[in-house]
DNA sequence: GACCAGGCACATC
DNA sequence: GATGTGCATGGT
């Protein structure tokens, strides 16, 4: 097996992207559709993507039950309370001190130009750029602002977690330390480049790894085992 | 009680 | 550029 400039293990282009494909098909016939964030607001996916950052998504729903509970799910209203009543309210999320300032600081960006709180401003902005206006807010990291990027505003931008990283390299298809950059690459430069895919394919991913690939790897009765792809360490 | 969760920023070498 | 550490709640 050979290794590529891209960090990347060896196989013909061709075949990495039907065994990409096949992955993702294995995955959603053994877990469905995911459905990750449906029919929710813009701006209640975006809190989600930074209350969730390395914390269950159950602890994320009681954060989010707060402040639904006190209608606060609004860019306005929240702008409005102190940051420790919202620290208060995001403090099932766990990092509560850190999300709620992350939360504000976003806020910030929100009613500044050119968004001026208005949430078709933020739509017309091109991905590429928006990326970067994302990545340059304090507490938005490379995940956060793909998650908000695809999950929140459709864009096709593949997001990847630290789950992405462990099966795939575990795969063998990618090398354990590959940056957060590359590894994205490496799933646009070859899935088809299509928003509904990438969304259910990164939520499947997650699913996996919550069950089967953690520190300590479950791969007899991992779904992928049957593509024999999956080593046991 | 140890380990983990849909990360990120910052310090230090 | 790589590696280490703090942040914090709640589940297994």
């Amino acid at each position: 097996m050979w290794k590529d400039s891209c960090g990347h293990f060896g196989k013909q282009s061709n075949e990495l992207k039907e065994l990409l494909l096949e992955i993702y098909q294995l995955l959603y016939a053994h877990f469905g559709p995911r459905n990750w964030w449906p029919g929710q607001g813009e701006f209640e996916i975006i809190l989600g993507a930074i209350l969730t950052q390395n914390t269950s998504w159950k602890n994320v729903e009681r954060a989010i039950n707060n402040l639904k509970e006190k209608n606060l799910l609004q860019p306005e209203k929240l702008r409005k309370i102190p940051q420790e009543k919202l620290e208060e309210l995001v403090k099932p999320s766990g990092y509560y001190r850190q999300k709620a300032r992350r939360i504000k600081d976003f806020l910030e960006f929100y009613f500044a130009p050119p968004i001026s709180g208005k949430i078709q401003n933020l739509k017309k902005i091109p991905t590429k750029k928006l990326r970067k206006m994302l990545l340059e807010i304090k507490g938005i990291g490379p995940e956060t602002a793909d998650s908000i990027l695809l999950y929140a505003l459709g864009r096709p931008v593949f997001v990847v977690d630290a789950y992405t990283r462990r099966i795939f390299s575990r795969l063998g298809l990618v090398s354990e330390d590959i940056g957060y950059e590359e590894l994205r690459k490496f799933f646009e430069q070859n899935l088809p480049r299509k928003v509904s895919l990438y969304n259910d394919y990164h939520a499947q991913l997650v699913e996996l790894g919550k069950r089967y690939c953690k520190r300590v790897p479950d791969c007899k009765s991992c779904p992928l085992s049957s593509i024999k792809l999956c080593f046991e360490k």
